[in-house]
RNA sequence: GGGAGCAUAGCUCAGCUGGGAGAGCAUCUGCCUUACAAGCAGAGGGUCAUAGGUUCGAGCCCUAUUGUUCCCACCA
């Protein structure tokens, strides 16, 4: 019963039937089965307001890979799903809505009915992303499908806050923040950018009291200097050391500011006296607080001149620097204005500039967390994948700063902290506290801050498990296998669940501490110009557009094959079309298979059986599939996936079909079963790469089990190895390709046939079993072994293990030939030189492994073989 | 200022613990050979950035240099 496929592959038709059919199997739920070793992943939680872009898609791409590839080998395979509920991100998303459709803002509807607004919005519009997800292919298990605001992560965070809060390892305090006065919330230092701006650097006198002198500052910043409560000098810079105590004016107001010595100071840069404004600047934060000088606010949370500013209350902070700077040069005080470029402090979501601002929030101390987790790196008890990423890692690590955890958003954990109004004390609790544990007030207040996102996420691998119930999930997955993400979040997630995890789960082994021994870190995907995708570039290729065009397979083969870890790689229309030809040819190839199949039953031949085409495809299959599973093992996915490809289109197709079509016309049974054996096995190797044309495929193949997805992976045996088989149908390739570049060379088409006379010793090589090879892929007429072959008018072609006459004296120029043959004899020569060389040096012979020089040895023989033959076809020719 | 990556064919990139360089695309030649023209058979094209060093042997290891990209810190 002879199947049939479509003559080109169309992955629309296929794929949501299959992943269909996929879900409603629950192939993607499995059994945590005592009798199967665990493997987990925890999938990076995009955010619930995001599309799929491209990173996603690599991303995904490469998990989905290895939890197949786990699957299939046996293991009881978990991959974790779920969304990130991306505070800031979804915050402005749904602000935006309000405005557009009620005009309000969330201060007019409060925060109980903000709250409400934003659920309902996420319940409508977000996760859109998981559908999506769902396109590429990706087998995460859909009935654990987490989200970081849920009931149950909700409480693994409650929990967490309370427990380094009792450690001591939580606290709140006045700093300076990185304010991001558009989004009108603080901001850890990971969440901005710096980018070189072109600045001005302004000369300005303060005027010291009681003297016609001045004291020059030089600032980027002129219109933070309504919060100046002091300049500062080097104590032994000898220019200023005598103005030290005194008063300085604070231009265009009417405060008294004094001059103050502080070793922070840099003699031989500026001016050498620095404006100190503690409230907005982290090192004037710092001086101030060392010589006890008042905090006075010049800019407020919207990035406005506060009342200290005078006549510029109100005005946005950048309006009120070009006012100020006019006036200041008006009134005499601005000595001169130069140009200077800095780096300038950005919110990464929004773009504004950031304005350092003196605050309270609440700060996670990190020294103590971040030994452990410098420390399991270290060790090697987690491993980055490549090995650099490590070193960036420990650096951030050790340069630690305590992370700043409040955000003034209402979308988020609403930190479990509480006030009481009446008495101050702050209480921190899992459960809501209405009355104070000290002056039993019952005016209590909530914490209005939510965390930061990166909070939840931090514990993703143990709460999306269950904890801190003691689940059977979190005893049995726990920890996960490895993490798989971009080198771009290592400091705002991987850090941060390292040293999360390691102390949640403090009290176990190291070992089984951590969330994970491996992460494997990939690149970026760029644009075919190695521009980074961005909406701002317009550039970013909808990863769902190209699923349309060319099918998820196509599109993940694209992203997976040459790609190394930790690389950016560039996405062009010219590697997703290369992507679809390798898809169509597969399907080609198994559609051809299928016409000439009626067996029923997927099985080998007895050795005995097998043809030497057979033994060849199967030792090479079987090199194929040892190879592929130690690179897919090392995270080499890009490598094994190239090996696949080779192996299908150069070894399967273009040599193992065209020598099997002759035996296939014939229905030999043999021939379909080493052919659907190869074609089948071939399939479960690459099918966590491809998974949808894969499965297609198999299951038109005669097959035992009821998905490709659950059989068993293909494991290398020592039974399919025929190296001696595999020799001699190398001999026998190596002289159907010589035929033909020789053919070629003289413009012979090959509908010009003519007889192939061979001289050789091999005729174990050679002989009526082989010689249809040379009818079929060398235009052979008839195929002949001969002792010697006499006649003058024939093409000789030399190989090591034959020469083959063709007589085809009407191409044939007996000058050319002899050219020809000479420089192929002084090459050869050449090569038997320096083989000879290397051969005689003791050095080499005596270090070298055994296994290499008998390989040059080889070589020096194949060389000789060819000499000799050359050097008759040339006698041959002269005489 | 500190750290890291990259530099290989015209282009985009592989090259797994050192054993005489590969792929895709592009270019050229010839083919509708009964799975595939999204294909088949061939060809051309590389001082593996530069200069040293280690080694019997270096694209791969070490040092320096040049170019380039990124990360971290940050000077008012």
């Amino acid at each position: 019963m002879k199947k049939e496929l479509n003559k080109t592959y169309s992955p629309a038709e296929i794929e949501d039937r299959l992943y269909q059919f996929w879900c409603d199997n629950g192939y993607f739920t499995p059994e945590m089965d005592e009798n199967k070793k665990p493997f987990s992943i925890v999938i990076p939680p995009p955010n619930v307001t995001g599309q799929l872009h491209m990173g996603h898609a690599l991303n995904n791409t490469l998990q989905d890979i290895i939890i197949r590839t786990k699957r299939m080998q046996g293991y009881s395979a978990l991959w974790v799903p779920g969304c990130d509920h991306a505070g800031i991100a979804t915050q402005i998303k749904v602000e935006e809505v309000l405005r557009k459709e009620q005009g309000l803002t969330r201060h007019d509807i409060g925060r109980e009915e903000f709250l409400k607004l934003v659920w309902q919005w996420k319940e409508q519009y977000g996760g859109t992303i998981i559908g999506q997800l769902k396109k590429l292919g990706s087998s995460c298990d859909w009935t654990r499908e987490a989200f970081t605001m849920s009931d149950t992560l909700s409480a693994a965070v409650k929990k967490t806050f309370v427990r380094l809060y009792d450690k001591g390892l939580i606290y709140r305090g006045l700093r300076i923040t990185n304010w991001c006065p558009h989004c009108n919330t603080a901001l850890s230092d990971a969440e901005v950018e710096y980018k070189d701006l072109e600045g001005s650097f302004w000369h300005i006198r303060y005027p010291i009291i009681g003297t016609d002198e001045y004291l020059t500052i030089a600032t980027t910043r002129p219109e933070t200097m309504f919060g100046d409560t002091a300049v500062a000098v080097h104590p032994e810079d000898e220019r200023y050391t005598h103005l030290v105590g005194k008063m300085l004016k604070l231009p265009m107001t009417d405060r008294e500011i004094p001059i103050i010595a502080d070793e922070y100071v840099e003699k031989d840069f500026g001016t050498g006296c620095v404006k100190i404004t503690p409230c907005h600047d982290p090192n004037d934060f710092e001086v101030g607080t060392r010589h006890d000088l008042p905090m006075v606010f010049a800019i407020d949370e919207d990035g406005k001149i506060t009342e200290a500013g005078g006549k510029y209350k109100g005005m946005d902070r950048y309006e009120a620097r070009k006012a100020l700077v006019a006036d200041l040069e008006a009134e005499g005080y601005l000595v001169k204005t130069e140009k200077h470029s800095h780096n300038v402090a950005h919110c990464y979501r929004c773009g504004t500039v950031i304005e350092p601002l003196a605050s309270k929030q609440w700060f996670v101390k990190m020294k103590p967390l971040a030994e452990p987790a410098i420390q399991v790196v270290k060790d090697g008890d987690i491993r980055y994948v490549p090995d650099r990423f490590s070193k960036n890692y420990l650096h951030w690590m050790e340069n630690i700063h305590d992370w700043c955890i409040s955000r003034q958003l209402w979308w988020g954990h609403r930190i479990p902290a509480y006030y009481c109004k009446d008495c101050g004390e702050v209480m921190v609790s899992e459960t809501d506290v209405h009355e104070c544990v000290k002056c039993k007030s019952t005016n209590i207040k909530q914490e209005d801050d939510v965390l930061d996102t990166w909070f939840s996420s931090a514990l993703w691998p143990f709460s999306t498990l269950g904890w801190p119930e003691d689940t059977k999930e979190l005893n049995y997955y726990y920890p996960t296998n490895v993490l798989v993400t971009a080198y771009d979040i290592i400091t705002f997630w991987v850090s941060k669940m390292i040293f999360m995890s390691l102390d949640t789960m403090e009290g176990k082994d190291t070992k089984d501490a951590i969330p994970f021994p491996d992460v494997f870190i990939h690149g970026l995907v760029r644009d075919a110009q190695g521009r980074k995708m961005s909406k701002s570039l317009g550039n970013g290729i909808d990863p769902l557009v190209e699923i349309e065009k060319y099918g998820a397979d196509a599109l993940r083969f694209a992203l997976a094959t040459g790609n190394s870890p930790g690389n950016d790689m560039r996405y062009s229309p010219e590697k997703i079309e290369a992507a679809r030809n390798f898809n169509n040819k597969v399907w080609n190839a198994a559609r051809f298979v299928l016409m000439n199949l009626d067996i029923e039953k997927l099985e080998l031949p007895d050795t005995a059986d097998m043809q030497i085409e057979d033994k060849w495809v199967l030792s090479l299959y079987n090199r194929l599939v040892s190879e592929v599973t130690q690179n897919i093992e090392n995270y080499e996915l890009g490598v094994a996936l190239s090996k696949l490809y080779d192996f299908i289109w150069d070894i399967f197709c273009d040599w193992y079909i065209e020598l099997l079509k002759p035996r296939l016309n014939a229905g030999s049974k043999s021939a379909q079963q080493v052919i659907s054996y190869v074609l089948s096995n071939t399939l479960k190797l690459l099918h966590p790469f491809m998974p949808f044309i894969t499965e297609e495929i198999w299951q038109t193949l005669p097959h035992e089990g009821d998905s490709i997805m659950i059989s068993e992976y293909p494991t290398a045996c020592e039974c399919l190895n025929f190296p001696e088989d595999e020799e001699k149908m190398n001999a026998l390739i190596e002289a159907i390709k010589a035929i033909r570049v020789r053919r070629n060379e003289m413009n012979v088409p090959p509908s010009k046939k003519a007889k192939n006379y061979i001289v050789t010793e091999r005729t174990d090589i050679f002989n009526e079993d082989t010689f249809v090879f040379f009818q079929r892929l060398a235009s052979a007429s008839e195929v002949e072994v001969v002792s010697e072959y006499t006649d003058t008018d024939a093409v000789q072609i030399v190989t090591p293990s034959c020469t083959v006459f063709i007589p085809l004296a009407e191409v044939l120029d007996m000058e050319k030939e002899l050219e020809r043959l000479t420089k192929e004899k002084e090459k050869t020569i050449g090569e038997i030189d320096r083989l000879e060389k290397k051969l005689g040096n003791e050095g080499f012979v005596a270090k070298a492994p055994a296994a290499v020089v008998e390989g040059e040895k080889a070589k020096l023989a194949k060389y000789k073989d060819v000499l000799a033959g050359v050097e008759a076809a040339i006698a041959k020719i002269k005489k």
